[in-house]
DNA sequence: TTGACAAGTATTCTTTTGTATAGTAATCAT
DNA sequence: ATGATTACTATACAAAAGAATACTTGTCAA
């Protein structure tokens, strides 16, 4: 992002505020107005805000003014599942414990959903009462972490697919590799990738 | 808050995604042309919903309205350090290169922020590239892992103080523990425990 | 010294937008 | 059965707001 001279930064943080306080933002008129300048000059500043990347303008538009997300504001609500009833939509409301706010940059990925670990099949990298970030997708690249779905149970492995069918593996070297057929495979269903761990160490015994 | 009727909340949840999406509140015309109604209609609605606590209008001014905060409180602004300046304030704005917003839940305590790990040391537990939330306190118990500023550089080490000095030890074996005598304890300063650690598998080789 | 950019004034024009009037129809509790 | 609320149509109007034209002044780099 370019630099901004010391007007348009000034400009920038009314703008700024103005939305944070009034939870719309402001008009062309507004912005002239808060400087005592023409609403002329207070175009020429939102068009500098938005050729150097810090805004967008929907042209024509009343307060057609969005700030481009800055690091801090943004979140998106992302559902911890429980138990995961199979056959019925993963994200289904009956799966949904209850939702995190988490920001946005750590949410890779339009379907994503947090799963709370139980087995240690995946020590040390991932342990029990970790919360892992999964997003949804059918198929992961060989040997990443996926949540597979089996027997109506969902359980966290590293992915194998190979000729001779598919192999679940986790890191804990005290758990057998599960080995399914090409047959047995149909069995397996590949709810999503692992894309993140958050681990709370407070209160665990280290 | 009272009870909306279905319309009510299938207007509501427009608002929201369109604020969601576009960073600006719609019209009354673009609630309108969204559920094929007439502006007087949508003008209808919205005043149930302001009525009924849900969003507040400012009379006359067009993208006048402004969701009321749902969930109010339900995010932390964290600080990420990078680089720490020993002597001075440990969350003066000099050392915080951002701020994440993450659920209240996970922030325990009042002085808390993240640090993006760097070294091997802490390896397998904390890895490079992870983010560990560090809650301040200058006394950790024995065994746990705690941010130490040593020569003005931030490692993570598991703590032992002892009769002979201070033992500062990495939980990975390639490294060898740091020993204090006690009075060269006095230069390692304990800036706080970690409390929580955040790893993006995504983009890393696992 | 010339062109690009920043930061303005003054005025005008045209859309966009909120709101109003005047209704209709259905539901629901008193 | 009556008023309150919900959920709309159709049309109209005035204010709000974006954008345009035509300028001026100052700074800075090539």
């Amino acid at each position: 992002m370019k630099l901004l001279t010391d007007r348009q930064q000034t400009v920038l943080a009314f703008v700024e505020e103005f939305c944070e306080r009034q939870g719309y933002p402001p008009t062309v008129r507004e912005v002239a107005a808060a400087f005592g300048i023409q609403p002329r000059a207070a175009v020429d500043h939102l068009a500098a805000l938005r050729r150097k990347g810090y805004l967008h303008r929907e042209p024509g538009l009343s307060r057609g003014l969005s700030l481009t997300p800055r690091s801090p504001g943004a979140v998106v609500e992302v559902p911890v599942l429980g138990r995961i009833a199979a056959g019925q939509p993963l994200l289904a409301s009956e799966n949904v414990e209850e939702t995190l706010p988490l920001p946005r940059s750590w949410v890779r990925g339009e379907e994503v959903f947090l799963l709370k670990v139980t087995g240690e099949s995946m020590a040390p990298v991932i342990l029990p009462d970790d919360l892992v970030m999964v997003r949804v997708q059918p198929r992961v690249a060989r040997g990443e972490i996926a949540v597979a779905l089996i027997d109506d149970e969902a359980t966290l492995k590293r992915v194998y697919e190979e000729a001779g069918g598919l192999v679940l593996k986790g890191d804990n070297p005290d758990f057998t590799p599960l080995r399914f057929s090409p047959a047995e495979a149909a069995d397996v269903q590949i709810l999503g990738k692992v894309v993140g761990v958050y681990r709370n160490l407070e209160g665990r015994r280290q």
